[in-house]
RNA sequence: GGCGGCGUAGCUCAGUGGUAGAGCAGGGGAAUCAUAAUCCCUUGGUCGGCGGUUCAAAUCCGUCCGCCGCUACCA
């Protein structure tokens, strides 16, 4: 069955350098766009930049540049942390783009020709700093007698006109949407309280500004640019050439899922499918937030100075080991701490100890008694059958895991077989059979051999460069590592390198 | 205030009606092929408190305590 995957991260906005927190997300849209392909689906795997916005206009001109060197130049980190965390993305979309804006115009001209925009007039207490109105009652008047907003911004009373979104006659929809469809949302905490956040009522939304010009202008009328949410969904069509529906492109969609960070889910859950419902446009398949990540227990914040740069930490571990830790961690879905410790436990225990050192340590006896040439598959004894049976489960419980985003529980699945394989190769010990039974321990070895080779093909999405490495040592070819490949037996007699250690020990320098 | 989540072994968590589980940490043993890695056995919990339903509750209901999230335009 070839079938089409389009996955989506959020597009990353540039009021800041890139953290850890992009890259969990990116990297978790990475090893299900790279799963998808092992799988032998068509896979189009979107990020980028949304580049619009007072904050970000404002920030260039205290940085006195033009808005658009400033955003080229954050774009660019964005995208080299992408590169750096080798997310394999087929498509880079910036919200500057000339290709995106046209999309964008398109899409708010299909939804106000459907009737869903009319013009009025916003006013309230905006706070600058968050971008945001606050009604009334939300206000915190201090001890001066100056009103600021809840978070502590100074706020001031606006009036603009403003197109609104008629989104208050979409909650019957949305929560139809929600209820019909349980998989649309997750996890479960998201989606109830997108499901409680709905039936509260829902209010006009507000899609234009006048109060600044860093934006996609509004069509028929230039005094207006689009309110930033409704500029930024867009993205997900205007990859796919949005409105050219005719495009090879367009056949990705509905986008198969959007992964979002959790303080996003309610833009990508209930505006998005009501812009989409007033646009005639088919909704997506899914949304999933992921959580955030504390560091040594604390809330991440440019204040604290604890702001983490996944390419430090690349630099320090690894690729792999980084991007092995952040889906290892914690249920994905849930919040998780970042810790030194816990990356170098997590390195030491589950990376150099289970895994490395079983692939060593098969590949050494292989080399040093057969010859460095892989053994035949001969006859199984129930132990083999067990082990290799766990194994070849592992393509088809990782589906079904990655159906519903349940990364962390993925790798379980498979480091029960890699402990399995610990446990197989002290009971069998081939190195005491080479005295007694050489054919025997032939086999034992194949076994092994076999069942890495399940491991390490299942293992590429979340770690490619290590598990390239494995899969070169095992004798895999490169066309021989996608799961469908998995269903043919390796020939016996293929040559091994000699092997040589994937996944060294951390040890922690001394302190000085 | 309203809605929701969580509270299970030292730590991180799984477990939604039928004799309490995993990984890590702790203790004992085996082995020595291997990155001093691995394997086997084992200590440890009145499943937040109280009450109820049931032949039977971590699991359902009520209530209380503690922590957290959401409550409109902020990654």
């Amino acid at each position: 069955m070839t079938s089409r995957f389009y996955v989506t991260t959020p597009i990353y906005y540039v009021n800041g350098a890139p953290h850890i927190g992009h890259a969990y997300t990116s990297v978790a849209a990475d090893v299900l766009a790279r799963f998808h392909r092992l799988s032998g689906h068509e896979v189009f795997f979107l990020t980028g930049t949304d580049e619009h916005g007072q904050k970000v206009e404002q920030a260039a001109q205290n940085a006195g540049i033009a808005p658009q060197l400033f955003t080229d130049r954050i774009s660019a980190d964005f995208r080299d942390m992408a590169d750096v965390m080798a997310i394999s993305y087929d498509d880079f979309i910036r919200t500057t783009e000339p290709r995106h804006i046209k999309s964008a115009q398109a899409l708010w001209q299909k939804v106000a020709e459907n009737g869903a925009i009319y013009s009025g007039a916003y006013e309230g207490w905006y706070a600058l700093r968050d971008e945001c109105f606050y009604g009334e009652d939300e206000l915190v008047t201090g001890a001066d007698g100056v009103k600021t907003a809840p978070t502590g911004a100074p706020v001031e009373w606006v009036k603009e006109p403003s197109y609104f979104f008629k989104l208050s006659e979409y909650q019957d929809r949305l929560l139809e949407l929600y209820e019909k469809n349980p998989e649309f949302l997750g996890p479960n905490s998201t989606r109830r309280e997108i499901i409680s956040f709905v039936k509260q009522g829902l209010r006009d939304l507000s899609v234009s500004r006048t109060s600044f010009k860093w934006g996609v202008p509004v069509p028929g009328d230039e005094d207006h640019v689009m309110y930033v949410w409704f500029d930024a969904l867009a993205n997900y069509l205007s990859a796919l050439d949005y409105p050219d529906m005719s495009a090879e492109k367009a056949a990705f969609w509905p986008a198969s899922l959007h992964l979002v960070g959790k303080d996003i889910a309610r833009f990508h859950a209930v505006y998005w499918p009501a812009f989409l419902m007033a646009a005639g446009i088919e909704l997506p398949e899914k949304i999933f937030a992921n959580g955030w990540w504390t560091v040594e227990g604390q809330k991440m914040s440019k204040s604290l100075g604890n702001v983490v740069d996944p390419r430090e930490l690349v630099k320090e571990f690894g690729l792999d080991s980084v991007r092995f830790f952040l889906l290892r961690e914690v249920p994905f879905g849930g919040d998780s701490d970042l810790s030194r410790k816990s990356m170098i436990m997590r390195n030491n225990i589950e990376l150099a100890n289970d895994l490395g050192n079983l692939c060593q340590r098969t590949l050494s006896l292989v080399a040093r008694n057969c010859g460095g040439v892989v053994p035949e598959r001969r006859v199984l004894t129930d132990e083999d059958k067990q082990l290799l049976g766990q194994a070849s489960l592992l393509p088809q419980l990782l589906s079904d895991r990655m159906a519903a985003c349940a990364l962390t529980d993925a790798l379980e699945d498979v480091w029960k077989v890699i402990r399995a394989g610990n446990a197989y190769i002290d009971h069998q010990a081939p190195w005491a059979l080479r005295k007694t039974d050489e054919e025997r321990m032939k086999d034992v070895l194949r076994v092994l051999l076999d069942t890495l080779r399940s491991i390490a093909t299942v293992l590429q999405p979340f770690m490619p460069q290590s598990m390239e490495k494995m899969l070169v040592q095992l004798g895999v070819n490169e066309n021989e590592r996608s799961f469908a490949a998995l269903e043919v037996l390796l020939p016996a007699g293929r040559s091994l390198p000699a092997p040589q250690g994937i996944f060294p020990r951390y040890v922690e320098q001394e302190a000085g």
